[in-house]
DNA sequence: GGTGTTTTGGAGCGCTCGCTCTAGAATGCA
DNA sequence: TGCATTCTAGAGCGAGCGCTCCAAAACACC
């Protein structure tokens, strides 16, 4: 065919992700990330397209390998710990970030999202996405009597998406324990059933 | 003395809030900006300093007429009442905002709050203003026994505050009434006392 | 009116931006 | 070994960036 490609594609995907992640989309030029990724301009036209498209794909492996993985292990939980599970590696994901990256997804809901169409488009499809994890688990746990039935479940799976978004800005300013535990702490309290029920606990708990 | 200056500083200066509002720091240049001021780059170094500095200003002025004024506002409102009126008051603004730009503080939080120490302490304090009204809110609220004394004031305010980031990040990606409305609800029932103890109603409701 | 001081308009500084071009290097296939 | 094809390196395009400079203009004060 042809003289095939010398970079490894994948660890340059991944340091453009470190990249746009950390300095947002305006602040990182084409340069650094050529730098970053250890290839010259014209190899990563060549390869990712334009600068507005290398951050889409950056984007899209940022949610897949992120996001996407953490949901997936998830899903063999209890679904109320399902969702405590969730808000504790936000936690831990956001206190263990030295450069206040925060999350990309997030960042991007701010940065590009609003002045880009088809971007906001794939931003509100991950939330999406977060919201339905959410709902799936409290009406599971609601079935199971490991949640509150005082709500519907979407509108908790809102509030929910809300209290993550929340900290995920919190973290950027404030990335602080105390801090971020608060924010989420009374939301999972308010998921607890109005009254405990503690002799149909061993029964439900099965199912948790 | 000497030339008096020609142009409106105030009006000038709401320019520049919306503009830098609208587009974020880098994204905005100070060619941008003076035109839209109506004064010439000159003019604007000469009164405002460098780029930087504008904004700083910029987002001084946008938090002191905007949230400053709302704060006070809510000053004569019962407590569990004055937060109602904050989130209101944010889900008005939310929907109300064709261009999707938001809350500029939180912009701020995520574009340059991370990269400018200086910015982020401030940032952060007004973060902590809010948190504060929410914390004095409740505390009166517990008192008045209109706000459940299940958590701390600290807490139940670190959690509204994340809820009102979460719900500015909402609407820059979905501004719609029913997602913004759906995250703050729970919130807000949560707030609601374990018992709602009708007989001391009348006798609280004074205080609320 | 003259003087001193500040503002104004606008050109333009050096630099970086996103992106492209060209020449040559490196491969698979005949 | 040639040929076709794709890759890499690096210079460089036009445009825009933040910012500055300078001469002219507009005032207050003597």
């Amino acid at each position: 065919m042809a003289r095939p490609r010398e970079f490894d594609e994948a660890a340059a995907m991944k340091a453009a992700i470190r990249r746009f992640w950390a300095e947002g989309y305006e602040a990182t030029s084409v340069r650094d990330l050529a730098d970053d990724m250890g290839i010259t301009c014209a190899s990563l036209y060549n390869a990712f397209g334009d600068k507005r498209s290398l951050y889409r794909q950056a984007l899209d492996h940022y949610v897949e390998n992120g996001l996407g993985k953490r949901l997936r292990g998830y899903e063999t939980l209890a679904p109320r710990k399902a969702i405590d599970a969730f808000f504790a590696d936000s936690i831990a994901r956001s206190l263990d970030d030295p450069a206040r990256r925060g999350c990309m997804l997030v960042n991007a809901a701010l940065d590009v999202a609003p002045h880009d169409p088809e971007l906001r488009r794939a931003v509100s499809d991950v939330l999406g996405r977060i919201e339905t994890f959410f709902r799936r688990s409290i009406a599971a746990g609601q079935k199971a009597g490991s949640i509150t039935r005082s709500q519907a479940p979407k509108v908790l799976a809102q509030h929910l998406l809300g209290i993550h978004l929340g900290l995920r800005v919190l973290a950027r300013v404030r990335p602080e324990r105390r801090a971020l535990e608060g924010a989420v702490r009374p939301a999972l309290a308010a998921l607890a059933p109005e009254q405990p029920r503690r002799r149909a606990a061993s029964r439900s708990r099965m199912k948790e």
